[in-house]
DNA sequence: CGGCATTCAGTTTTT
DNA sequence: CTGAATGCCG
């Protein structure tokens, strides 16, 4: 037996060697999570547990998998056995046992979200409502909320509550699509991401022996990242550890991010209430950055109101100060931080593998690769359009998931006409209006056409019919994935449609669909995977988390380009938060909802705590939007900071933002003078030049300073009126950007806007329906 | 039905 | 600026 239990501090200890009994760990950022995990399991397996009967959810598959490996280094091969991975795949790998129960095959699509959208596109037409008040977008939050909160379509349609707050929303049919869309979906036999979690809970509750089973299979539960479960998920495990009651969850209120997907941090506190006899260890010793960071991290976190009790603290080293970069654009900000991560490296002989460059939105990757690329220096993205996101493969990929299931209309949809075969969108409407006239599935037309549709494209449909049974007959021989996918990507056209295309894009994507057939050659090839069909296929692929994918190439030293959330358990010697500027980070959206933005400032926690040794922030002057050149404020983050802990580029330590704390009111222009003063001359090659007259705000007077901790500047509480009477020249105060004038009328369809002159800060636009604004009489 | 021109909306974050 | 969606014509 190895001696893992000696290199662990005492509350870690604790957490490892809990023997039954339910156990709630609460691990500040760095303090070791991974490693206690890791030895638990192994540690319960040591003391006789079968592997078979633990359960291990995690946030993606990757961070299963390692954590499998290293259960396999303490225990060996037993560790494959583990039920381990995110809810999503585990879930669905429990309903696709148990599809017949809830009248699915186990053959059932999964819906991804432009599917769903899609999906809910059709729906909308279909009823004859404005697809400019319904916008697939926001019906698709609404019925995912609802679903995460376990409210079927009935219930939805039943509460008088929801009714009155969509209608209070203009959109008082929200509840009939959420009931059509899951009426199609049914008829599909498709599932969506929130089904596969609201169809788990209704498994359990409606088909009490199922449940059993699996609550008796599953000896110990444990489910990582706590904090950002959803109502949903903290149910269903609940429910599934009620017999044997050993449920270990590991969290980290600080760094929950993930509450714009129904994530729920009061499941920490219902947890000590389901669960009296818990017992809390907290780990609060951080063993990953200098006392700087760790320092500053905390200093940011205790602005928010709503948090557990907890003192994160570090014996490493105190470490140098956190660097701030000021670029006076976006492409300025990608050079300053290449050269900097170009002079570390050759200073310090760190690897690529040792920096992260740190974003809220994926849009902003584009000037750190350009700049990157421009140094020579190795770079990997994760997240962004995912290789399985691209046209060709979502093609193939269609193909194979209608092959699998004929009900699959929004692959159907992708399919029917590609490569074309002469079927438009006026055949497709006929299809599936005759379907649902005579009540039957869309494949029994399809493949009885001349039957029930007459026109031109009934031979068309014919043969498209024919080669879809060819497919299915090879998948019914009991052909494994790759046999079955290869011969359909030549047989359907889609390979020599490729092939055919001669330009740069052409080729690449013929490789991509050659990297898919590889990928699922790999699948069956894999030992691991003891089912091999083409179906199980599809289900892996459709759950893989953007962090999942194959670190492509050999060449692995790389720095790392992602989103904060993207970094969730990741940690890199240096790390470079960049973009810290008002209305991106914190962004626009968090800005007009105007809440208190707790969650904005753990996402900045998260970042933060991702370094071991050196951290960067860094914001820009101004920036691209759409080809648009705008002006920037620095970020009110970068005030939130213990200012002790920061230092402006290659200049002395800076003076703080006391002036601020103290609302002595200086302006936030003369922050940037202070920094402007302190940064060196920018490094030669800065050939841009900002035209500060492009800009669409450009204030003539200077911005105020970012209210303190999120709250008004005036005491008295701000009460939005009705802006449904605004007409030009009335008086309004805006919580932000102060009072002013409404100089235009802006409406078009649906959508009001008004321009606005406000007194300080120039002329805005503001989206009546999101603007907060008080009309002054 | 398919191809071309024009218009329009869109940037949080992810399973 | 880009990709999607709409509209018009052969």
């Amino acid at each position: 037996m190895i001696d893992y239990l000696s290199g662990l501090n005492e509350p870690q200890a604790q957490a490892v060697t809990h023997g039954p009994g339910p156990l709630m760990i609460i691990a500040g950022a760095g303090s070791g999570k991974t490693r206690v995990l890791t030895f638990r399991i192994a540690h319960l397996i040591e003391n006789g547990v079968d592997p078979f009967r633990i359960l291990s959810l995690t946030f993606t598959n990757k961070a299963a998998g390692e954590m499998r490996a290293r259960i396999e280094k303490v225990v060996g091969y037993e560790a494959r056995n583990i039920w381990m991975g995110t809810f999503h795949a585990v879930f669905a790998k429990i309903l696709r046992i148990e599809a017949r129960f809830l009248g699915y095959t186990s053959d059932f699509s999964i819906y991804d979200t432009d599917d769903s959208k899609s999906l809910i596109k059709s729906i909308v037409k279909e009823l004859n409502l404005d697809d400019k008040t319904y916008k697939a977008n926001v019906v698709f939050n609404r019925i995912s909320g609802a679903k995460n909160n376990l409210i079927s379509a009935d219930d939805y349609l039943a509460n008088p509550l929801f009714r009155a707050d969509d209608e209070a929303a203009k959109l008082p049919e929200i509840g009939r699509l959420y009931k059509a869309y899951t009426t199609r979906c049914f008829q599909a036999n498709a599932m969506d991401f929130d089904d596969l979690l609201f169809n788990t809970n209704v498994l359990f509750r409606d088909f009490p022996e199922i449940l059993n089973k699996y609550q008796h299979k599953f000896q110990y539960v444990m489910v990582d990242e706590f904090q950002d479960t959803n109502v949903a998920q903290y149910l269903i495990t609940k429910k599934l550890s009620a017999v044997h009651r050993n449920i270990a969850v590991v969290g980290d209120d600080a760094q929950s991010i993930y509450a714009f997907r129904g994530a729920n941090i009061q499941n920490i506190l219902n947890f000590e209430r389901d669960f009296p006899e818990v017992r809390v260890v907290k780990l609060e010793q951080n063993y990953r950055s200098t006392q700087t960071i760790v320092n500053a991290a905390n200093s940011v976190i205790a602005r928010n109101k709503a948090q557990f009790k907890k003192n994160v603290f570090t014996t490493n080293e105190e470490g140098g100060l956190i660097d701030v970069v000021k670029a006076s654009s976006d492409n300025e900000e990608g050079r300053l931080i290449a050269t900097a991560i170009f002079e570390e490296k050759v200073n310090k002989g760190l690897r690529n593998t040792d920096f992260a460059i740190l974003y809220r939105t994926n849009a902003q990757s584009r000037a750190f690769e350009e700049a990157l690329r421009r140094l020579n220096i190795k770079y990997r993205i994760i997240g962004g359009l995912s290789f399985y996101q691209r046209k060709e493969i979502k093609d193939l990929l269609a193909y194979l998931r209608f092959i699998v299931n004929q009900n699959d209309e929004e692959a159907f949809k992708r399919i029917i006409n590609l490569p074309k075969r002469g079927i438009g969108d006026t055949t497709v409407a006929k299809i599936s209006v005759s379907a649902a006239e005579h009540r039957v599935p869309i494949w029994e037309v399809v493949s009885n056409i001349s039957r029930y549709v007459a026109g031109r494209a009934t031979l068309p449909i014919e043969s498209f019919a024919t080669l879809i049974k060819s497919f299915k007959i090879l998948l019914e021989e009991g052909k494994d994935a790759y046999a079955v996918a290869s011969h359909v990507a030549k047989a359907s056209g889609i390979l020599r449609e490729l092939y055919e295309d001669k330009t740069v894009e052409g080729l690449s994507r013929y490789e991509n669909v050659q990297e898919l057939l590889n990928a699922i050659k790999e699948f069956v090839d894999n030992p691991d995977n003891e089912d091999k069909t083409l179906s199980s296929f599809l289900q892996t692929v459709s759950l893989l988390t953007t962090a999942d994918e194959s670190d492509d190439d050999g060449d692995t030293d790389r720095v790392t380009l992602m989103t904060i959330h993207g970094a969730k358990g990741l940690e890199f010697k240096n790390v470079y938060v960049v973009g810290l500027e008002e209305g991106l980070f914190p962004s626009q959206m968090m800005l007009e909802k105007r809440e208190d933005l707790e969650e904005e400032r753990r996402l900045f926690y998260v970042a933060i705590t991702r370094a071991e040794t050196k951290l960067t922030f860094s914001y820009a002057e101004s920036r691209y939007n759409w080809g648009r050149l705008n002006m920037c404020e620095p970020s009110r983050f970068l005030f939130e900071v213990d200012q002790r802990f920061l230092m402006m580029t290659k200049g002395r330590r800076s003076g703080g933002m006391d002036d601020y704390r103290n609302n002595a009111e200086p302006s936030s222009m003369n922050f940037i003078r202070q920094i402007a003063n302190r940064t060196s001359q920018t490094p030669k090659g800065t050939t841009e030049t900002v035209k500060s007259s492009a800009g669409v705000s450009s204030p003539k007077v200077p911005t105020p300073p970012p209210p303190t901790n999120g709250a008004n500047t005036s005491s008295e509480p701000f009460v939005a009126s009705d802006t449904s009477t605004l007409e030009e020249g009335n008086r309004v105060e805006h919580p932000k950007f102060g009072k002013g004038t409404v100089k235009k009328m802006d409406v078009n369809g649906t959508d009001r806007k008004a321009i606005i002159h406000f007194d300080t800060t120039g002329e805005k636009t503001l989206l009546l329906s999101f603007a907060k604004l008080r009309i002054l009489r």
